[in-house]
DNA sequence: AAGCCTTTGTGAATACGCGCACAAAGTCAC
DNA sequence: GTGACTTTGTGCGCGTATTCACAAAGGCTT
């Protein structure tokens, strides 16, 4: 999962619900692939099929919008691609700086469903001297020292952080400091921003958590194991690796 | 964002509600990093203020595991540890795989988050017969046509989709057909499966669309530029990119 | 042992999101 | 031009999530 740190209400966003924000990009991406194939018209019915939700709910969600369907038609796949497009910001590019080329900073370097929807990748940068000066994805890699440099000549205004945990703050502190609003974060920790600065997160272990505990819901749940102390206090320092393979 | 596309409903969960289950791994993780610095007790406020949550909503949400704290005390971090573990299914183990040896699967295959937390990578699979055989983290990457038999030697309960979208729902057929009742996809694509079987689904532009949207609400907003024909109906076949360099 | 102080656990109020179901609006056939 | 049919846009009710605020509970000091 993933979670928005800052702004937990600010309903003067034009209105539009941070759900309905949360699924325009799904709706986009099927959207684009009708458009591939040809296809000039889309009933709700179809297009939430292909999103994967509710009908009326994606109906709703385009109505925040404005009315850009046509009644007993349905949607033009042009025409809408082009207002989620505009609604979401992506009909200008944004420069985004990814700091961290580890493994996962390498993949995001080289993913391509950033160029694609007007993203474009204004720095690689690094703090490990043995990978500055790297080729990856057609960019060299620079170091982090550099970090407030290629932030303003770039016009960078997200950055992706995907160090280490214990990097991320530091780097995150820099990079606001150096006017960046917006922080896409990799790293397994909960970083703190000043108001007005959004942060999200995508932590991978948590959607695996997550799943873990449905699968064993599933198998039968955790009720398998009893309570240590039957409904009572915690005990002492007891070891309770132990008690699992005790139950 | 990442989101669930399957079980839209399903209260008989032991009562744990679904945004509580998503906030345990944060907990979990702040509190593991809390252990390791020596910490023996911690206060909801502490804690709440740690993971970026409400206090009040950590409490409530902890209750919902039972009563582990001490009144004018807090709880003891290491009984809710493990508390938390056993709740998310972290005490036993997972055997995962990853289907999908590009970038991601590489950098998935390193992540060390997911030994830390029990789930351990039963194999590593591609289609790519130049990538079949290397070496990665350890591991030999498979051919994907021995996909059923890993998943069956390996125990794997969790598949991992890391293959380009038009790979990703043969994939998932074959993964579901085989057994696995989970899914966490990276592809670009909603994955439709059976009845009973759990996605989810993380999206990288996804999330960098969703900052976008919250950036260019802080510089203006899109209602800088107006609706092409103002309050009216789509147009003919336009270029809408036009449009846009005309506002 | 009594009282003060801290912190939990939860009732109650509020906000939010979802989906049904239907009226309004438009198309298409004849 | 008229009527039947399709599909949108949305009012409404329901369940879930979040937050406040406080009583109950326990520890600690004297």
């Amino acid at each position: 999962m993933t979670s928005r740190q800052t702004r937990p209400r600010d309903r003067a966003d034009r209105g539009i619900p941070e759900a309905t924000v949360a699924r325009l990009p799904v709706y986009l991406r099927a959207l684009s692939s009708l458009q591939e194939r040809g296809v000039a018209t889309v009933s709700s019915e179809e297009l939430a099929a292909a999103a994967g939700v509710n009908s009326a709910k994606l109906r709703k969600d385009l109505s925040h919008l404005g009315s850009y369907g046509t009644r007993g038609v349905g949607y033009e796949v042009e025409y809408l691609v082009y207002q989620i497009s505009r609604e979401l910001g992506l009909t200008q590019d944004w420069a985004v700086a990814i700091i961290g080329v580890g493994n996962l900073g390498r993949a995001l370097a080289g993913y391509g469903g950033f160029a694609s929807r007007g993203f474009r990748v204004a720095g690689l940068l690094d703090a490990d001297e043995g990978i500055v000066g790297q080729e990856i994805s057609g960019m060299t890699v620079v170091t982090i020292d550099r970090l407030e440099d290629v932030i303003a000549e770039g016009g960078v205004s997200i950055a992706v952080i995907a160090t280490p945990a214990g990097a991320a703050q530091g780097v995150c502190d820099r990079v606001v400091a150096a006017g960046v609003t917006s922080v896409l974060n990799f790293a397994p920790v909960v970083l703190s921003v000043p108001e007005g600065v959004d942060v999200r997160k995508v932590d991978l272990s948590i959607e695996l958590q997550i799943l873990a505990f449905h699968e064993q819901r599933k198998a039968g749940g955790p009720g398998d194991y009893e309570p240590l102390t039957s409904g009572g206090t915690p005990p002492g320092p007891t070891q309770y690796v132990e008690a699992v393979a005790e139950a």
